[in-house]
DNA sequence: TAGGCCATCTGGTCCT
DNA sequence: AGGACCAGATGGCCTA
């Protein structure tokens, strides 16, 4: 897998204050200064020029407060918004980082791969549903069979403690995104790489399990 | 070359 | 007003 074996460096990005891309603020001077980025952009920036009609809610606004609060240019108010643009990317640049290293450090406690596999967003958080739904299941089977066949009180696994953990789900062999299917991606891990599910920390037989069976 | 995955920008909406 | 969150759009990179 690993689409970005040697690119997409950003991926792996740590630092809040990193700026990949800082020429992308170049565009202080002109809109399309920022040619390298998407028409998306540029257009938004533009249309930032414009204003949306703004010239004579802004005289109103001169007219009606006379005094204290200065009245802005336009160019000041192109400027300001520029900047909170700017700034607003900023912040949605490092919520995407801090969203990223969320997903690393998942990747990170769930079993380990190939260096060169890395798995991808969506396969990393339908892994680690459906590994945690395992893994409690190893726990119940164990309790099962240390305290005989009545079903244990199912463990209050956070997500599981609102409802106190419906039989349904506990009763069931499978996960309920197993059964459903609709969350398994059309060609596994294993499948494409030839994966095979590492050692589970809860004492799985990992001889049984493959990548295809948390996926 | 098509398709998948990703990072980034952007505007809208909601909340503080 | 400003920040957080979200979804859409876009372009780059990589693989089959």
């Amino acid at each position: 897998m690993t689409p970005h074996p040697s690119g997409a460096p950003a991926v792996q990005v740590t630092q809040e204050t990193e700026q990949p891309f800082q020429g992308v603020f170049d565009d202080e001077v002109t809109c399309v200064a920022s040619a390298p980025t998407s028409p998306a952009r540029v257009r938004g920036n533009c249309a930032d020029e414009e204003g949306g009609g703004s010239q004579g809610a802004s005289r109103k606004l001169r007219t009606r407060r006379g005094g204290r609060s200065r009245p802005k240019s336009e160019l000041a108010l192109s400027k300001q918004r520029r900047s909170r643009r700017k700034k607003a990317n900023d912040r949605e640049r490092n919520r995407m980082h801090n969203l990223n290293s969320a997903l690393d450090a998942l990747r990170g406690v769930l079993p380990t791969f190939p260096d060169d596999a890395k798995l991808t967003k969506i396969e990393t958080l339908r892994f680690a549903h459906n590994y945690i739904w395992a893994l409690t299941q190893a726990l119940r089977i164990a309790d099962h069979s240390l305290y005989g066949l009545q079903p244990p009180t199912p463990p209050c696994v956070e997500l599981g403690c609102q409802d106190g953990g419906s039989s349904g789900d506990w009763g069931s062999l499978y996960s309920p995104v197993s059964q459903a299917g609709s969350l398994s991606p059309a060609a596994s891990l294993e499948e494409r790489h030839g994966l095979q599910a590492p050692a589970s920390p809860a004492g799985l037989r990992p001889s049984s399990l493959a990548l295809s069976d948390f996926l």
